[in-house]
DNA sequence: TTAATTTTCGTGTGCGGACACTACCTTAAC
DNA sequence: GTTAAGGTAGTGTCCGCACACGAAAATTAA
């Protein structure tokens, strides 16, 4: 292991020196620093990012808003495990990590909870901008105070903000419209020529919208790339509707149209609209869902769901806290957007896959 | 963040008497022992794991056997890079790793590689026990010497050792038996009722035997389970055979079977196979096949491959190091069998899965 | 009681690097 | 020729912990 004494005894300076041109900080000569630039490439030298780290002991302030999950939602309690695990592992760097909470279907919990945020003097942010009127406040504080942030498995690039630009340093999460078009392909390869499809979909919170409907769209793109005359039947449901209201319009709607041999369920309640299914129908059907929340798993193992999607979301968690240590340590500047990957969960497969949230789970 | 100098000062001891009972290293009396271990708790100390690594800075030697890859072989490569990246991320905890390559197809090359490994002096070893008899030999030696060693990617539990026993650290990769039960789902989800079955055994290389095996073996009992009248066809290739009696054959062979609708390549050999399909056959066809080589890929954005199953290769490498690391560093006892996912490739999800892999190319 | 042991604990140094402080050497202005 | 200012480079301390060494306290032996 090379060190930064090794360096200066090999460029007869000292240790102060290289240390001066391995961080720019000047104050040395031109003939000095390219001496020693070229010592330390020629030695391959690297510093020692254990050491750096001790020696800076920086001490970072993180702060993550997020939704709060509950039993009925348990949605977002992966990607908190997730930033569970990684403030965790970041806190021997010197970096804490404060968890903000709010209610998903409340904007001004949201905006509260930022307040409350915010009077901690975070160096950095990582949120879930779920609403985006309150997203564009928040935001523009951020950008006053020059306070980094990162967007969690909900985006805001695109939309328009009023003057004030949205400059979040990377958005971690799914890129919704290839999931659709996934969606798609995986209905196409278990159907056959003729066989007619149905989306239905459940609105249980306002926030999936955007998300849902990129995935309708993409699963539409993939049939109309794809299969000139695929029939791609519709049902939408309300969130005021009962599930017995559900449950007939579901069933009327399957005992007319027989020739549909796959239903892709684009929110995470696939496991809901199984449910409602008759047995009778369920045979026929190859079912297609998002989310590997517990119910959904459930329907997998049971071989009523064929497909589910997965965005990896204790990943996604994860990796966000991950991304903004390194960019506060070592000014690692991420990618515009970090896409979590599309993964396919089979009933054979699920056992494989979700193991480090597991192992989490379990060491916790 | 509290330290030890924290928890000595509350205990009115030194530091150097909380490190003892911390590391349970004896010459502490009963009494301030438990009053140490006591604050410990309550202040919730963590030891600095950046200072610790620091100061221990032990000097641990890795040693790698691995097959050689080329450009006719390019599976090796993914594991190797897998490996490299680890070695790097490693190297700033004093660890050094050292890669030894052989022939895949010389046994020979494999215990000479090995002698030259054992005489760096390992601490402990990660191998890819590729030939059994010799496997055995180099087992043998490292029991002996008390150097720890993990499987990767091939296994050799469970096999009869005259006398000697594997006692490996663990295992990382994939199990052959449950990916063969993925493909006969897939193979099932993308075929209609009276569809028939074919799998296409080539044997390049001797090691894949067991993986193939297993797999075909998975794809089988898969039916077997779950579709009792399935018709599954097999067709071998030897070594020997010329592409052109590949063509042929296959080719024959399908146009007597039309009722032969998904077809399953155990081996990584997916593509070789596609390309000796008459086009108008494989129009009907759906395939299946592992590993995401370059050439498999290229099938598969060509849409000629519909799903692969990739074992992830990097993962597998890289995992390996992080993995003999953090039992070395910090006595981290891994389980016995590390599986790593069964990841279904697609068209569409291809470019979202193995970022890690291309971010490191990319960077290197 | 004193010497010899043993147990228990404090101190000091170093790991590799970051950064402040200081010392030196130019160069130029008086 | 002296001095001030600016540019260069060296030195020392600290980060939190591990571990060796030796001192002090407690115990035992003589």
């Amino acid at each position: 292991m090379i060190t930064i004494k090794d360096i200066a005894k090999e460029a007869n300076v000292s240790a102060g020196t290289v240390d001066r041109v391995l961080h720019n900080r000047g104050g040395v000569s031109p003939k000095t620093e390219t001496k020693i630039k070229k010592i330390l490439k020629q030695k391959k030298f690297k510093i020692n990012l254990i050491a750096s780290s001790l020696a800076m002991k920086k001490h970072h302030n993180l702060a993550t808003l997020i939704p709060q999950y509950d039993e009925q939602n348990l949605f977002w309690k992966s990607p908190y495990s997730g930033i569970q695990k990684a403030s965790q592992e970041v806190s021997a760097y010197g970096i804490e990590n404060k968890v903000f909470f709010f209610d998903q279907s409340d904007p001004k919990s949201y905006l509260k909870a930022f307040r409350k945020l915010i009077k901690t003097e975070p160096d950095a942010v990582v949120m879930v901008p779920l609403f985006v009127k309150e997203s564009h406040e928040i935001i523009k504080l951020l950008n006053l105070k020059k306070i980094p942030y990162i967007f969690l498995n909900v985006d805001l690039k695109g939309l328009a903000f009023g003057g004030s630009s949205c400059s979040n340093l990377s958005y971690i999460g799914q890129k919704s419209f290839d999931a659709g078009i996934l969606s798609g392909k995986l209905s196409h390869l278990c159907s056959k020529n003729g066989d007619e499809f149905l989306i239905v979909m459940t609105r249980k919170n306002i926030h999936d919208y955007e998300a849902i409907n990129e995935r309708v769209k993409g699963f539409k793109s993939y049939f109309q790339d794809n299969v000139a005359d695929a029939h791609i039947h519709q049902l939408k449901f309300d969130q005021s509707d009962g599930f017995e209201k559900v449950k007939k319009k579901i069933n009327t709607f399957l005992t007319k149209n027989q020739r549909v041999k796959v239903i892709m369920v684009p929110s995470s309640r696939v496991s809901y609209i199984c449910n409602a299914i008759e047995k009778n129908h369920l045979l026929r059907l190859k079912i297609i869902g998002f989310d590997t929340t517990p119910q959904n798993v459930e329907a997998l193992k049971k071989s009523i769901v064929a497909f589910l999607i997965s965005q990896k979301s204790f990943n996604q968690g994860y990796k966000s806290i991950i991304t903004i240590a390194n960019y506060l340590v070592y000014k690692e500047m991420p990618t515009n957007e970090i896409p979590t990957p599309l993964e396919i969960i089979t009933k054979e497969n699920y056992k494989y896959s979700h193991s480090e949230e597991r192992k989490y789970y379990n060491e916790n």
